[in-house]
DNA sequence: CATGAATTGTTATATTATAACATTGTTTTT
DNA sequence: AAAAACAATGTTATAATATAACAATTCATG
C-alpha cells in the first residue's frame, strides 16, 4: 500500500460538496491552531469562497463577494488574507490563470501538480513523489537545486472526455 | 547517442552572447519563411529584444525600449508581437513571472520546462521527454488527457550555487 | 494601380497586484 | 484593569499586466 497522489480529485457531480467545505475548514483551524496562527474570521470567510467549488476563484471575485456581505473591502484585504492561507499551505494560486485553489492536503508541505480541465475548468491536485524526484534528478544533472516548481497541466478531465464522445 | 534535453543552457558568463542573438533571428526568419509568416521589422526588433539576455523579459520593458527608438508603440504592439512570436514557438512566456524567454529550440512545438536561478534570474530550458511522457502517464491515471504543461521549476543554478559557496 | 488581407497604430479600459499609512483588535506585561 | 506591544484589518492611492475596439497603413497579388 502506497499514499495516493491524487491528494485534490474530480468529484463527481453528484458529491456533497459541503463535506468537502466542511473538512477544508475544520483542518484549517487545527494547523493554524497547532503553529500559533489565528484563524480569523476573515479568514475563514475567504477560505470558504475559495472552496466555494472545484474551479480556481479569483481574488477580484472574492472581493466582490466580500463586498457584499461585509461591506468595504479593497484589494489588500484579498490579497493579504490569501498570502497568509498560501504561507500556511491551506490555499494554492494558479499561475497561468491568476486565479487561487483549496489545497487537497494542507500539513503537508509542497508545491502542488495541478490538472486543469479546459471544458468544465475544474482543478484536480497531484502530489506524485516521482514527478517531483525525476524533476530533481533531471535539474540536478545540470547543477540545479530545486526549492519549489510549478507544475499545471493543462487538458481535460474524465467526465469532459466522457460527454464529448457521447456528442459527436 | 541521444537528443540533449537542455535546449537553452545556462551559458558561462563569457559566453558570445551575440551568437545566441544571431542564432535566434536567423533562425526564426527560416521558420517564419518556411511557415508563409511574414517576419517584419517589429516581430524582429522584438525578439531581439526578448534575447536581449538569458532572463526573463517583461512586456512593459520591451514597450519602453521601442518607444525610446521608435517614437509610438502602445501595449497592443507588444503583446501582438509576443503572442505571434509565442504561436510560432519562438518565444515562452514564463507565466510565474509574467515575463517571457526566446525559445531554446523553435521548430520543435512544446511547452517548455524552465528552470529559474532565484539568485541570478536567469533561465534555463530542457524539454525533457521523459518528463513529458512521466507527467501524461499520471495524468492519464485519472482519465486525464494531457494538451499541455507548464513546468517553472525554481531554485539555484550551478554557477551561483558555486558563488554561494565562496563567500559563505 | 486597385483590391483585399495582414500588420501596425491609437485610444480607452479591464484585470491583477502592491505600497504606505491609519485604525482596530488581541495578547501580554505590569 | 491599564498600558504596551504586536497582529490584523481598513483605507487610499497607484503600479503592473493585459485586452477590446476601431483606424490607419503596408504589402502581396491580380
Amino acid at each position: 500500500m502506497h499514499k495516493n497522489t491524487v491528494i485534490r480529485p474530480f468529484k463527481a457531480a453528484s458529491h456533497r460538496h459541503q463535506d468537502c467545505l466542511d473538512a477544508a475548514i475544520v483542518m484549517a483551524r487545527r494547523l493554524c491552531d497547532a503553529s500559533g496562527q489565528r484563524f480569523t474570521r476573515l479568514r475563514q470567510r475567504v477560505l470558504e469562497l475559495v472552496w466555494r467549488s472545484h474551479e480556481p476563484v479569483k481574488a477580484y471575485d472574492i472581493l466582490e463577494e466580500l463586498r457584499d456581505e461585509h461591506g468595504a473591502a479593497a484589494p489588500p484585504t484579498v490579497y493579504r488574507v490569501l498570502d497568509f492561507l498560501r504561507a500556511q499551505g491551506l490555499v494554492h494560486k494558479i499561475e497561468s490563470l491568476n486565479a487561487y485553489v483549496g489545497c487537497g492536503d494542507p500539513g503537508d508541505a509542497h508545491s502542488g501538480q495541478f490538472l486543469i480541465c479546459r471544458d468544465c475548468a475544474r482543478v484536480a491536485e497531484m502530489n506524485d513523489p516521482e514527478l517531483g524526484a525525476l524533476l530533481r534528478q533531471k535539474a540536478a544533472r545540470l547543477g540545479f537545486e530545486v526549492d519549489g516548481q510549478i507544475i499545471e497541466i493543462n487538458g481535460r478531465c474524465h467526465e469532459c472526455l466522457q460527454q464529448k464522445g457521447e456528442t459527436q
